[in-house]
DNA sequence: AGAACCACCTGGCAGC
DNA sequence: TGCTGCCAGGTGGTTC
């Protein structure tokens, strides 16, 4: 589910409601998540506060610091929860009602009686703790942000250079730009004009710049709308997204395309479906 | 070394 | 109605 907008647009709605609070109990009904919770993760995180809540690509970083030491010059504990919500997975706030309902995994009591619940129907994501996130393998290994200025054409031009993996793909490629998965990957291609299935490093300069630009637009239009809904994603409200409704290409196969008078297409690509208009993003063949 | 593939897991839907 | 097969927002590990 859930790509970069959709976390963000989660963080931006937990972080005001959650930073500064205590965890008062934890609540663990499965531990088996795409990793197991680490071992005492209650008793680890029960009594801590949230101090910061960030994102890295697809992944939250939760700040936790212990409650204020009780002995002098004790040193203070702190740690990072990493959440990666796969591709089912939410993070909200159940007002007035306990943790149970199917596929709640993991509950956090807030001090004024409300839980954070931690939902993932397929259970592709994980809650890790790390004293280091910066340097846990999962976290460095993460590109660079999407909307960040170093991410720019000549950045993608250098970092595609000699790759013969598809554009689509190689836009997927989290090690190289944070963030992007198949839907917004498939859109920023169709509105930089270019075939999803030409080789990454046959691109040129301007091509890649185009697809930069292209990327940056469609995540800022996505963040604007909340993210998009399939069929499990919402914001930390309960809430969808609404991004779905200015979808191009994503999910409109033998659909007309909005630009043209030619119909969307549907190929695969690595086991994952990818979505074009085959006039507006001419091969090169 | 790089690229393609598979597994992980559940639910929903189409087709028989 | 119920079974089977396929598909779905991701990604780490395996295989080629």
């Amino acid at each position: 589910m859930p790509e970069l907008p959709e976390v963000e647009t989660i963080r931006r709605g937990l972080s005001p409601r959650l930073l500064g609070k205590g965890v008062c109990a934890v609540v663990v009904r499965r531990d088996d998540l795409r990793y197991r919770l680490p071992p005492k993760f209650s008793q680890l995180i029960k009594g801590c506060v949230f101090s910061a809540l960030e994102r890295r690509g697809k992944y939250l970083l939760a700040r936790m610091e212990k409650g204020k030491g009780k002995k002098e010059g004790e040193k203070q504990k702190a740690m990072t929860m990493i959440i990666h919500l796969g591709m089912t997975g939410a993070l909200f706030f159940a007002s007035r009602r306990p943790i149970g309902e199917k596929h709640e995994h993991v509950g956090f009591l807030l001090p004024d009686g409300e839980y954070l619940i931690f939902r993932d129907p397929r259970r592709f994501g994980c809650i890790l703790l790390s004293d280091d996130a910066g340097n846990h393998p999962l976290i460095s290994a993460i590109g660079i942000e999407p909307l960040s200025a170093s991410f720019n054409g000549a950045y993608l031009c250098k970092q595609w250079r000699g790759k013969k993996t598809a554009v689509k793909s190689a836009l997927m490629d989290g090690g190289i730009v944070a963030g992007i998965g198949n839907i917004y990957a498939a859109e920023a291609l169709f509105l930089a004009g270019i075939h999803p299935a030409i080789r990454a490093g046959y691109l040129s300069p301007a091509q890649c710049g185009k697809i930069a630009k292209a990327v940056k637009a469609i995540l800022r239009m996505a963040l604007k709308a909340g993210g998009s809904t399939i069929r499990d994603y919402v914001n930390s409200d309960g809430e969808a997204g609404h991004f779905q409704m200015q979808w191009k290409v994503y999910e409109r196969a033998g659909m007309p395309c909005a630009k043209c008078p030619a119909q969307i297409e549907a190929i695969r690509q690595n086991n994952r479906t990818t979505f074009y208009c085959p006039r507006c993003q001419p091969s090169l063949y």
